[in-house]
RNA sequence: GCCAAGGUGGCAGAGUCUGGUAUAACGCGUCCGCCUGCAGAGCGGAUCGCCGCCGGUUCAAAUCCGGCCCUUGGCUCCA
C-alpha cells in the first residue's frame, strides 16, 4: 500500500515518489510573524505535524522546513505596540509562535528560517534572475517579467492576459502581472497606515524603524515571494519533494514561487504540493484581517492540546474546516472517547482480572483491522478524520470487552493499548498519559479522601450531602464517576 | 470578469480519483433499553438523508458525462 496524495500542479491525486526513494524534502510556508498565530494557523501546523509524522512511519528520512516572514510591512504596522522596531516586533512574535507550537505538541522542524537572516542568499537569487533575463530594474526595484516565463500560471490555472487585464498598472512595473523581487528604499507610511492599531506608533516613526539592506541596486527590502525560494533552496534542495502552504497562498505567492526558482535553476521546484483547506467560522475564513479568529493561545489554553488537535484532525487537511461551538464540542467528545478507551484498556490490564490465557478474538481482529484501516486511511492522502475513526472503533472494542468479560485478554489488551500509542500518540500527536504527575497526584489524594467521606455518607443514605461532595469536586475541575470499582475522581 | 474548491441526515463530516463487498462510515444531538440511589462513563438499539437541480451513459451512479443553480476561497496583505 502506498501514499497517495493530491497535487495541487495535476489536480490529481497521486502516488507519491519522492526524488529518492528513502528521503523527503518537506517545506511549509509559515506565518508572518505581525499578529499572534490563530487556530487557522494551528490547523497548518498540525496538519503538516502529522503528514511529517506519517513520513517517518513510512520510514522516509524527512527533512522539514518552515520558514518565518519576519520582514513585512504589517510587522511594521505594529511598532509602538508590540516592540519598537520591525525586528523587535518581528522577535515578540517569533518567541510567541515558538510557545504557541510547542503548546501543540508538534514535533520540530529541522531548521524554522527567517527572511532577515537569508537576505545575501535573496540577492544572489535576484542577481541569477536578472542575468537570466526574467527580471529587470527600475530605479532600485527588480521585478521579475512574467512574460518570460512560459510555465507562468501552471500551478493556479492563470492566464497572464487575464491577470494585467485585472491588475493595477503601476508606472514602473512592465505588465501589471509582474511582482517585485526587490523594494527600492524603506517602507512607504501610506502602506503600513490601514493595518496600524490605535496604539501604534505614528506611521513616519514606525517606517524609520524598517530594515534595509545594501544591495547591487541600492538599499532596499526583499519582496515577498522571494524569500521562500532563496530559503527553500538553502536548506533543503532546488528541487524539492512537498511543499505545503496554506490554500489561500496557490496564487499568488506560491505560483510566483516556482517562477522564481524554476527560471533560475531550470529545476522543476517542487514536485507535489499540497493545500491545507481554510479554517472558516460561520460563513468567512478565520483570518487576521477580518478579526474574527480564536488565538492558538487561547484556545489551547481552554481546550488543551489533544482536544485542539482533535479537532483540527477531524477534517482532511484539503477540505475547509468549520469552527464553531458545535464542531469544538464533537473533537471534545471525540477525544474524550479516545481517551476513555486507552485509559479503560490500561486500568484492565492492570487489574488482577487479567489474564494471559483468555482470548477475545473480537478485540483482537479489531486491533488488527483498525491498523489497517488507519493505515489505509492515512495512504489515502493523509485522511486524518477516517484515521482517527479508526481509533474510536479501537475504542469501542476496548470498552465492549471490559464491560462483557469478568476475565480480561491480556494480550488483546496490549496490542490495544500499542495501537493506541503507535498511532493516536506517534502519527496523530495525541499524549494519552497527560497530566497525572506531581500536583496532579496531591490532588488526586485529597479528592480520594473526599470521595471517602462521600462514601460513608451514601452508605448513611445521606444522598444530600453525598451530592454536595460530587458538586464541591466538580467545582474544582474534577469530574466524579462511581463505577464497578468505586468511585473515582479525575481531572 | 477570470481561476480554484465545494454543495451528502438536526449539526458536523467520510465515501466521489479506482461505478456494484453500503441497509450511505465515525462522532455530536434526540429517543428507548441495560447499568446506576441519581448522574456520568460505557454497552445495545432507534430516529433523521437516497447524496444541490435537470438530463444522459450503464445490468448497476453519491460515485462517470453534459447543462444549470448556489456557497466559499484566490485574483491586494493572508496558513
Amino acid at each position: 500500500m502506498t501514499l497517495r496524495v493530491t497535487n495541487t500542479l495535476t489536480g490529481e491525486r497521486e502516488a507519491f515518489e519522492p526524488r529518492d526513494p528513502d528521503s523527503v524534502l518537506l517545506y511549509y510556508c509559515g506565518l508572518t510573524t505581525s499578529d499572534p498565530a490563530h487556530l487557522g494557523h494551528a490547523r497548518g501546523w498540525v496538519h503538516v505535524d502529522v503528514m511529517h509524522r506519517w513520513l517517518d512511519h513510512l520510514g522516509y528520512d524527512v527533512r522539514h522546513v518552515e520558514n518565518f516572514t519576519d520582514v513585512n510591512e504589517k510587522i511594521v504596522a505594529r511598532v509602538g505596540e508590540d516592540g519598537d522596531s520591525e525586528a523587535d516586533v518581528a522577535r515578540t512574535y517569533v518567541q510567541q509562535v515558538i510557545r504557541d507550537m510547542r503548546s501543540l505538541n508538534l514535533l520540530r522542524a529541522d531548521v524554522y528560517p527567517r527572511v532577515s537572516e537569508h537576505v545575501p542568499q535573496i540577492i544572489d537569487l535576484v542577481e541569477t534572475l536578472l542575468d537570466r533575463d526574467y527580471a529587470y530594474e527600475v530605479d532600485g526595484s527588480v521585478y521579475f517579467d512574467v512574460t518570460a516565463f512560459d510555465d507562468y500560471g501552471k500551478l493556479s490555472n492563470q492566464q497572464v492576459d487575464e491577470l494585467d487585464s485585472q491588475g493595477e498598472h503601476t508606472g514602473e512595473k512592465r505588465n501589471p502581472a509582474d511582482f517585485a523581487l526587490w523594494k527600492a528604499g524603506g517602507v512607504d507610511p501610506d502602506d503600513i497606515a490601514d493595518h496600524q492599531h490605535e496604539d501604534a506608533a505614528p506611521p513616519e516613526e514606525a517606517c524609520e524603524t524598517a530594515q534595509t539592506w545594501d544591495s547591487p541596486w541600492g538599499e532596499g527590502r526583499p519582496g515577498w515571494h522571494i524569500e521562500c525560494s532563496a530559503m527553500s533552496t538553502t536548506h533543503l534542495d532546488d528541487t524539492i519533494d512537498i511543499h505545503v502552504g496554506g490554500q489561500d497562498l496557490v496564487f499568488p505567492h506560491h505560483e510566483n514561487e516556482i517562477a522564481q526558482s524554476e527560471a533560475a535553476t531550470g529545476q522543476q521546484f517542487a514536485r507535489y504540493w499540497l493545500h491545507v483547506g481554510l479554517l472558516e467560522t460561520k460563513d468567512e475564513k478565520m483570518s487576521s484581517s477580518l478579526g474574527n479568529f480564536s488565538t492558538v493561545a487561547e484556545f489551547v489554553g481552554e481546550h488543551g492540546p489533544n482536544v485542539a488537535r482533535t479537532f483540527l484532525l477531524s477534517t482532511a487537511y484539503h477540505s475547509k474546516a468549520t469552527y464553531s461551538a458545535e464542531t469544538v464540542a464533537e473533537a471534545e467528545e471525540r477525544w474524550e472517547r479516545l481517551q476513555t478507551g486507552h485509559r479503560r484498556a490500561v486500568e484492565a490490564t492492570d487489574s488482577v482480572d487479567a489474564h494471559t490465557t483468555v482470548e477475545d478474538d473480537d478485540l483482537r481482529s479489531t486491533v488488527d483491522e483498525v491498523r489497517e484501516a488507519f493505515t489505509a486511511a492515512m495512504n489515502d492522502d493523509f485522511n486524518t478524520r477516517e484515521a482517527t475513526t479508526a481509533l474510536l472503533d479501537l475504542a469501542g472494542a476496548v470498552n465492549r470487552h471490559v464491560d462483557d468479560h469478568d476475565a480480561y485478554d491480556y494480550v488483546g489488551l496490549r496490542r490495544a493499548i500499542e495501537t493506541f500509542e503507535d498511532l493516536g500518540e506517534g502519527v496523530l500527536g495525541l499524549s494519552f498519559g497527560g497530566e497525572s504527575e506531581g500536583d496532579v497526584r496531591v490532588a488526586q489524594e485529597l479528592a480520594d479522601l473526599l470521595l471517602s467521606v462521600r462514601e460513608q455518607e451514601r452508605e448513611a443514605g445521606n444522598y444530600e450531602r453525598a451530592d454536595e461532595l460530587r458538586d464541591e469536586l466538580e467545582a474544582l475541575g474534577a469530574t466524579v464517576e462511581d463505577t464497578d470499582d468505586g468511585p473515582v475522581a479525575r481531572f
